[in-house]
Parts: C-alpha cells; structure tokens; sequence
DNA sequence: CCTTGAAATTTCATGCTTGAAACATTTCAA
DNA sequence: TTGAAATGTTTCAAGCATGAAATTTCAAGG
C-alpha cells in the first residue's frame, strides 16, 4: 500500500457525510409527514397512527394481537393501547377474547373500518405521491432499494 | 408516436414505487429516531427535541426568536414554548429581553449549555454514521443530494 | 391621542410516545 | 401441585406535538 490507512483517516468526512443525509432524510421525513397529518385531518379527521395501525389490520384480515401490532409499526405497548381504544370509540376496530389464551386479544377492523380504511389508503397514496413528484421512478427504486438494505442490516443485527 | 400516452399509464406504478419509497424511508427514520433517543435519555439524559432545540441555538450564537426557532425546525411555536422552558429551568439556555420589541424574547445558549451541547454533539455525529455504516459515501451523497432537491422544491412551493 | 389590526408568544385541550410499573394469565420445573 | 419465571396487556407520569384561542405589544391611520 503506498498510502496511509484510509480508513481512519476518512472516516471524519465520511462522519460527516453521513450526519448531513440523516438531517436531511429526517428534515424529508418530517415535511412528508406533516403534510400527511393536516390532510388526514381536515379530509377524514384522522391521525396517522390511526392510519398506521388500520394499514397493518387491514393487511392482516384475521386480526393481530396487541404486541404484533407495536413490533410491526415499530411503537410501544402501551402507544397501541390508547391507539386502538380510539379506534374501538369509533367503531373502526375490534377487540376479540380468545378462548385459548386469555392475556391476550385479537385486535381486527370492522366492516366500517375496512370500508374507511379503503378510502383513505386510496387517497393517501395520491397524496405520497403527488408529495414525492420531483423524484423519478429510477431513483425511487434505487433510494428505496438502499433503505430497504439498512432495514435489513438492521433487523440482522438486533 | 407508437404508444398510448405513457405519463398516465404509467402512473398506477409510479404511486405504488413512491409509496413504497415513503414507507421504507419512515421506518428507516423511525429506527434511526428511536435509537438516538434512547441513547441520548441513557447517556445524557436529554432528548431529540431539546438537542435539535440546542442545536439551532448553537448554529445561532446571537440567539434566536422563538418564531425562528419553531421555523427553522418545522414544529409548531407552542411546541418550542415547551421545550424551551425546560431547557431554561435546567440551565442550559437563557431568554433575554429585548429593548427594540417587548413582544419578542431573544433565546440563547447559556456556557453551561455550550459545553453540553458539544459534547453530545460529537457522540451524536458518531452514532448517527455509526447507525448509518450500511451506507457508503458515495450512496450518502447521491440520497442526501436527492433528499436536498426534494426540500428545496417544497421550499420553493410553499 | 386612540383604536384597529398585525405580529410574537404563551396557554390550552387533545392526542401521540416512551419506559417503567402493575396486572393478569400461562408455562414449566421442582 | 405449586411457586416462580415468562408472556401479553394496560396504566401511569413525563415529555413531545399540533392548532386554536388568549395575551401582550407594536404600528399606523383616523
């Protein structure tokens, strides 16, 4: 080798390179999401956890329990307790006893949360995309596809 | 042309490649989110708002209005009321009166806060590439420059 | 003056979020 | 069997987040 180790020596460009894309991937993240919020409010007065955890029970049509649905959305316990309490409020979701196993219940949407559901879901993905106009369909798969190896890496490590 | 106009047929896939960019780039940033936070509780015992809070104040020296504060950093101007007032009880940040304009108070970081912030400042850096170390600097630097022009067109829209 | 509107901030109600503690139930080893 | 660990859920306190209403101050125009 003719030079010195890069390694180490890079690493506090490539530190920094690294902070700029996280502030600017969260500063995206928050400006998406806050769109997101207004209009699921004014247009369905909704939330989006609400959105979230219709989004999973509608994917999963037999029901989840309370603790698939926290590790799914990435969310606590206790979060998706007063989550689906509202939902339950609202007719939108049901909590089933199940007879084998009495610590837990099965959670799944209604007939009106399905239907409610299926309206939002049709109108929020015009929205996303409409919010995500500048970038193409190319780059859409490649950032898309280098998340979806973090997530990975991630889910492999912890 | 041979073909049926491309822009609309094409459009169902481009929803579907974009909502599914926006749902890996939220959990991606829900995982990052989430571990920074528990790390900052554990060995700072502070938290993302107060450090993003810090930070703005840190980029300012002079200080900052409260309205820049909530702009700057996309939250509502209740929000940073809060935060603020947390952060003041704790020492590491002063709001002084202004003589020009007795509506306005200008925010700063007192020395004490300083010191703190750049000590988690610099193990915030490192966790945040350690977090990212998937990500060579090469990818870094197309999404991160992806992520810039999609803010800079909202910017420009709103 | 003085009042009317704009601007900066705080307060408030509501909901989201976490982690820890409490609770209920199941499982399993002694 | 029975006691203790494990599992699933809820409750709780504290902090974060929003948007709307209230408050204070400023800026002009009458």
């Amino acid at each position: 080798m003719v030079s010195a180790p890069l390694a180490s020596l890079d690493a506090p460009s490539e530190n920094k390179e690294r902070l700029r894309l996280w502030i600017r991937m969260l500063r995206a993240s928050r400006t998406i999401e806050g769109e997101l919020r207004e209009r699921l409010k004014t247009r369905f007065n909704s939330t989006l956890p609400r959105f979230d955890v219709m989004a999973a029970l509608y994917r999963q049509r037999d029901g989840m329990l309370m603790s698939d649905l926290s590790r799914f959305l990435l969310v606590s316990n206790g979060n998706v307790t007063g989550i689906v309490d509202r939902l339950v409020t609202d007719g939108f979701v049901v909590r089933a006893k199940r007879e084998g196993d009495r610590r837990t219940s099965i959670v799944r949407l209604t007939e009106q949360g399905m239907a409610a559901f299926e309206e939002m879901a049709a109108t929020h993905e015009r929205w996303v995309s409409e919010l995500l106009n500048g970038v193409d369909e190319t780059d859409a798969r490649r950032l898309s596809a280098m998340l979806k190896t973090f997530r990975s890496n991630w889910e492999d490590e912890h």
